[in-house]
DNA sequence: AGCTACATACCAACCGGTCGGTATTGACGG
DNA sequence: CCGTCAATACCGACCGGTTGGTATGTAGCT
C-alpha cells in the first residue's frame, strides 16, 4: 500500500486545488471561505494549510497554471519569425485553446486580476502585460508595413481578441457543440478579415 | 439655512452610492465591507442602513443604473428600422460611449455579473441577456440576408464587442488622448470591416 | 527518535445588520 | 408668531455568526 490512508489517487495538495478552482470560479475569491474549500476537499484546515501558507496562495497557484502555458507558447510562436497573418492566427488559436481548456482557472483569475497587487501577483501580472504588449506590438509593426489596415487601433484590436477569452468562460461549453478549436478559427477569421480589409 | 449641517450639497445618499461605486470597483464587492463605505462617505452605518436596506441594494442600484440606459438606447435603435450596418453602428457607438461615461459603474457591475442571482438581479440579467440576443440576432439575420459574411458566427462577433465594453475600465482614461467617441468608431469600423469582408 | 501528513480545537478580528436614541424638519392649530 | 407633534435623517453602540489563521496532537513511515 503505497500511501497510508484512503487516498483515491489523487493527491491531497490537488485536490485541494481543484476544489478552490471550482468554488472560486462560482463564487469569487472573497465570497468563498477557507472552510467551504477545505469541505469539498474532504480534508481540514490544518491539511490546508499544511500545504499553503495563506488562501491567497491558492489564487496565485491557479494564476501560474493559466499564464505560464501561454506565455511559453508565446515565445515559441513568435520565436518561428514567421509572417504577422500567421504568427496572429497562431496567437489567437493558442489562447482560444488554451483558456478553453482551463476555463475554471481562467473563470476564477480573469475576475480577480483586477484586484491583486500583493507583491507575488505584481510579477505575473507584468508577464500578463508583456503578453498583451507583444501582441499589439504585432498589430501596430504590420499596420506601419502596409500587411494590416489601420482601419482599428492595436489596442481596440487586441482588445477584441482578449475580450473573447476573458468571456470564453460564459458562454463556452466543452460538451457543446462548437470546439474551442472551431471557435479559434472563426475569431482568427473574424479578425484577420477586419484586419486585411482595405483601407 | 435650508439644510441642518454641513451638507456639501451632495446628498447622503448620492454620497454613500458614489463611495460604494468607487470601492466596489476597486477592491470587489465582497472585499468591501459597509463599514468601508460608510467611512468613505462620511457617514456611519446606521446611516447607510437608513437608505439601503442591505449592502447587495447598493449593487443592484448599480446594475440599474448601467442597464436601464442601455435598453432604453437599444430599444430607440431597434424602433428605427435601418439597415443592419447602421443599426450595428449605432449600437456599438451607444454601449462604449455609454459604458466610458460610467466606467466605475460599470467595473463594480460588470464584475459580479456572475456570481448574483438573488432574484432581484434575475430579471436584471435577463435584461442583459436580452441585449445581447438582440445583437446576435441582428447579426445572424443580416447574414442569412447576404449582408454580413458569415465568416464568425453571431456569438464570436458578439462577444468581440462586449469584451471590449467589459475590459474597458482596464484601460480606458476620460482625461487620455483617446475619447470614448473614437473607441467607439474604430471597433465600428473594425467588426463591419470584418463582417463586410467577402466570404 | 524524528519527520511528514494530516486532524482537532480554538482564537481574535471582523462581518453584515439591528436598535434605541437624538437632532432637525415641515405641517398645523391657535 | 409660537407651541406641538409626527416624521425624517442620522448616529453609535452592539449582536450573533463567520472569517482567515494557528497551536497542538497524533498516526504512520523511515
Amino acid at each position: 500500500m503505497g500511501r497510508s490512508k484512503a487516498e483515491g489517487g489523487a493527491g491531497v495538495r490537488t485536490r485541494i486545488l481543484a476544489a478552490a478552482c471550482d468554488l472560486f470560479a462560482e463564487q469569487g475569491y472573497d465570497a468563498t471561505s477557507v472552510q467551504q474549500v477545505v469541505d469539498r476537499a474532504g480534508v481540514t484546515k490544518g491539511g490546508l494549510y499544511h500545504y499553503f501558507g495563506a488562501k491567497e496562495d491558492l489564487l496565485v497557484e491557479m494564476y501560474r497554471a493559466v499564464f505560464s502555458e501561454r506565455l511559453a507558447a508565446l515565445d515559441t510562436i513568435l520565436a518561428q519569425g514567421r509572417d504577422p497573418e500567421w504568427t496572429l492566427r497562431a496567437i489567437i488559436d493558442d489562447i482560444v485553446v488554451g483558456t478553453a481548456a482551463m476555463r475554471r482557472e481562467s473563470a476564477a483569475v480573469s475576475r480577480e486580476l483586477a484586484t491583486m497587487d500583493s507583491g507575488r501577483t505584481q510579477r505575473l501580472q507584468a508577464d500578463w502585460r508583456r503578453y498583451q504588449e507583444a501582441v499589439r506590438g504585432l498589430i501596430r509593426q504590420a499596420q506601419q508595413d502596409g500587411v494590416f489596415s489601420p482601419v482599428a487601433s492595436p489596442e481596440v484590436v487586441s482588445w477584441s481578441i482578449f475580450g473573447v477569452t476573458n468571456s470564453l468562460h460564459t458562454w463556452f461549453r466543452p460538451d457543446g457543440p462548437k470546439p474551442a478549436e472551431m471557435i479559434a478559427r472563426e475569431l482568427a477569421d473574424f479578425v484577420l478579415a477586419g484586419l486585411k480589409a482595405p483601407a
